[in-house]
DNA sequence: ACGAGTTACCTCGCCTGTCAAGGTATTTTC
DNA sequence: GAAAATACCTTGACAGGCGAGGTAACTCGT
């Protein structure tokens, strides 16, 4: 099952940024392995991509830098910065609270 | 800790649908039963609610009715349909899923 | 009798995030 | 030399959440 983008809003900068914490990497290759680790079931939409990615960097999330690799086409670099760690940290909490809250709300109930 | 909008979004209807689960019932008593579950940490717009209400009808998710009870202000009944039951199958389906994959990629990691 | 509070409903218009569509440039492969 | 892959980016439409505003009936204290 593919999970729909309106569940999916909203995590959209706390993926992104735990992602940027395993180092600094370049917008394809960071979308390549969020969908590799989300095992196919997600991936982001490119627009929705850098869009975000001018989201986090205007909110001091990230930053980037133009990589210097002799051939291939450019790569714009990113990494996270410590307002951003601190941002991951607030969204992982967060995300604690939102499965117990769903839980709670949606769960089937025994009798 | 209280919970983006965002991040909610795109769960209004699941939870609405799992609420009526419980037998027939009107919005204000709908969101208080919400916001009881949900420990007060969460709890729908006035706006937010009568819109998913909307939307679920003209989707068949739910169907109203007018209660007669004499004194005080009219309330409006909602009543999950069959079609509303499949949506929420699917929904718990999909939010099960949801765990899995956020966990996956915005979860702590060991070194 | 009357004003405040509560219950209960509803709509309009703004804001924000997603994304289809379209575009550019380089390298690799056949 | 053409097709595919890598890699970047923007524009405009759309949908959901919700602030603000509105209606109406009942209850309670004085």
């Amino acid at each position: 099952m593919s999970i729909s983008a309106d569940i999916l809003r909203g995590h959209t900068d706390a993926i992104i940024l735990a992602q940027l914490m395993n180092g600094d990497s370049y917008g394809y290759e960071i979308n390549k392995r969020i969908s590799q680790r989300a095992g196919g079931a997600y991936g982001f939409k490119e627009a929705t991509l850098y869009t975000a990615f001018k989201r986090l960097e205007q909110n001091g999330m990230i930053a980037s830098y133009w990589g210097d690799e002799g051939p291939g086409a450019r790569r714009r670099y990113y990494a996270i910065t410590q307002a951003g760690m601190a941002q991951l940290a607030a969204d992982r909490q967060e995300w604690t609270e939102t499965k117990k809250v769903l839980d709670a709300l949606i769960g089937q109930k025994e009798g």
